[in-house]
DNA sequence: ATAGTTGCAAAGGTTTTGCAGACGT
DNA sequence: ACGTCTGCAAAACCTTTGCAACTAT
């Protein structure tokens, strides 16, 4: 399934792919870059955005273009919803069945045809909730977690 | 409300805030700072920047951290939800009562403390659906309505 | 053999920032 | 007068892209 185009399995994107699966958090491009880096240590920044765009426009993997500057990755393709922190920026997934919206949308769409929805919680991730007991405000923000 | 920091009422912020507000779709900051400069001709897009900041921090409208490379901003701060155009870009708002998603999350939440939850329905804006009649895929697409 | 893929580095697009001068209070 | 704000330009940040060498098929 997915786009039709011939691919290689080459041991970048199948390192990439393992380790954004082995994952249950859902990483930047960097942040997984740094990972993969460990098994590869000579790949670089470009091969793994471009897979990473790549396995997502197979349906492979799960594109997250949530708020924040940088887009985020799941190796997870069900249907799920997220959880975002506001303070670091951290996503991770809502372990409930996700609400039906699509039966919702309305019909004043204002002339949309809509194709489905997004939906994300934002809050104060535990990591977070920690630090903020003993330091609060000191740190700076969108600290990875 | 807001921020208490001291603000001057400069010429600039006055257009911005007064163009934002009278615009019913929610422009980037690039796109405000041409309509901007309409009235101020001299204005920076820096200063565009900075002012869409504030104002957001003091709650005087809102930043629309939505996905897509830009951010978007919206002069009205009553709570809203989304429809974005997959296609070219743009956003309207939802012409219905928003969900009260606020009672529906759960308690299961990772440890995470739950503060709101943002919710952007996608689909294909009344501008591009004409659009595809005519000449399916032929443009280029993100191409501002 | 050949076309997809890689590493590198440069370019691209959006947003932020440093600074000297201008301006609102 | 004071501290905030502006315009300008450079920098920062994330992502994409051109290219020659490499490699899976």
């Amino acid at each position: 399934m997915g786009g039709g185009i011939a691919r290689r399995n080459t041991r970048q994107r199948e390192v990439i792919l393992d380790e954004l699966r082995r994952l249950k958090s859902h990483p930047t491009a960097a942040g997984l870059y740094e990972i993969v880096r460990r098994r590869l240590p000579r790949i670089s920044l470009g091969t793994v955005y471009r897979n990473l765009e790549l396995l997502a426009s197979q349906g492979v993997i799960q594109k997250l273009d949530l708020g924040g500057s940088q887009a985020r990755f799941d190796g997870n393709v069900d249907r799920h919803d997220h959880l975002r922190c506001v303070r670091c920026g951290c996503v991770d997934d809502l372990d409930v069945p996700p609400l039906d919206l699509a039966g919702q949308s309305p019909n004043d769409c204002s002339g949309y045809l809509v194709l489905g929805y997004r939906l994300e919680y934002l809050g104060i991730c535990p990591r977070c909730r920690e630090r903020s007991d003993a330091a609060h405000e000191k740190r700076k923000e969108n600290e990875p977690c």
